[in-house]
DNA sequence: ACAAAAGTGTTGAACGTACACCCATGC
DNA sequence: GCATGGGTGTACGTTCAACACTTTTGT
């Protein structure tokens, strides 16, 4: 034991929530455990923190390690610290949540072996820990965020219809959203850029693509003007 | 050196940011170092965490030992993890802020002889570690909070006027707000009681006091209202 | 009577919401 | 030609923002 201290002093880990959208739902990236406590019941992915990272850098390296996944949008939600939250000793956990496009990245199975599947954020299995918990809250921190920041074009592809943007919207934040009004509403804030493109291999009517012109949302926020939905 | 693991862990401590209100002023609670490093320095009250508490207890604990404040509004801020900003070793912070009425306490320098004291929030000294970086989130939190949140009365007296009500989200939001308009929202929202009652020993025409009714907002936030400013 | 702050309504502009049909394309 | 989703405008109600004078009370 070569790490010794004048006070007990808890584990401290990171634990990612990391969420994807495919064409219907919400997912949730888990995995499953291999050891106990909790073996065979899925988990957030997440790790202990080491002694040369920030918390942000640990959870993209347990994020790598863990599940292939790299560049991704991560935010920090919420550090969790009841006492018997481990059943094993003392552990203090700093919950991320993250957003990936799905497409983009190929989910491996970590290195060792584990077993990684995406789970309808609406539909998830038994988790281990209080990892429910810290899901809720992930949603919870999703769900408001998404309203006044632009942070839903990292769950989408570059390029995307006005139809699929509602839809993110919509199964995000659970409710239907008017198509007239959504497109008004979301055109008027000219932050994207139309591609003058058009959606390939459909059986109707291609839809036109656009792509979020983030330059151009920086460029708006500094001159104190506020996304809203 | 009693307690040893096989893996370095980073020594975890909670900071918080107290935010009180005066006249004039948004006021922060700092407390002066009386230890290298930064010896001298004004700091956020803080201090490790124990075995046997939530960081939650943590932050309450420590605010009674530094400040002698109990029973505040707190809650989690961020979790700061940068390598170097506790020169001594790596030192892992989870922030708080917390929310209380000057009135009420009278903050006491805690028992082991540092000095406590209140700083107006755009004029704060040099402070030691990050911890300007601290109060400038909880600050930002503080402004972001309040529009959708009725957690400003925390800074109040039980009973107050519309004017110090309107004063407070002027000096919290850094700008002015119309004093007919502030009167027509906040009363529409149906969620201050009126106590028939009016100030005493003013000179000049005494206001109506008034008291925030949380039975009443939570009622009406269970049937799908929300607040905001 | 004067100083100081309390209290009170209206109007125009902006924004949000509800709503239905024609268009383009692939099969 | 039909099925599928793409794309478009208007009218109404609600909310926000701007604005100035009278009332009450203590000195």
């Amino acid at each position: 034991m070569p790490f010794a201290y004048d006070y007990a002093r808890p584990a401290l880990t990171v634990d990612c929530v990391v969420f994807g959208l495919d064409e219907a739902d919400l997912k949730v990236l888990l995995i499953q455990r291999d050891l106990e406590p909790f073996a065979g019941r899925w988990a957030l992915p997440g790790g202990f923190i080491h002694m040369d990272e920030t918390l942000d850098q640990a959870a993209r390296r347990e994020l790598q390690e863990e599940t292939g996944l790299a560049k991704v949008f991560l935010e920090q939600l919420y550090t969790v610290s009841d006492i018997g939250r481990d059943p094993r000793e003392r552990v203090v956990t700093v919950a991320y949540y993250a957003l990936v496009r799905l497409g983009d990245h190929h989910v491996q199975a970590a290195t060792d072996a584990r077993n990684a599947a995406w789970f309808s954020a609406d539909d998830l299995p038994r988790l281990a820990f209080d990892h429910d918990v810290i899901v809720s809250m992930a949603l919870q921190r999703l769900q408001g965020k998404l309203r006044y920041q632009p942070i839903g074009f990292e769950l989408l592809p570059p390029k995307f219809s006005l139809t699929r943007l509602q839809q993110m919207y919509e199964i995000i934040l659970e409710r239907p959203l008017d198509k007239r009004n959504f497109r008004k509403k979301v055109l008027s804030l000219d932050i994207l850029e139309d591609l003058e493109e058009v959606e390939q291999d459909v059986a109707h009517r291609a839809a036109r693509l656009y792509r979020f012109d983030e330059r151009k949302y920086r460029q708006k926020i500094n001159d104190g003007f506020n996304f809203e939905l």
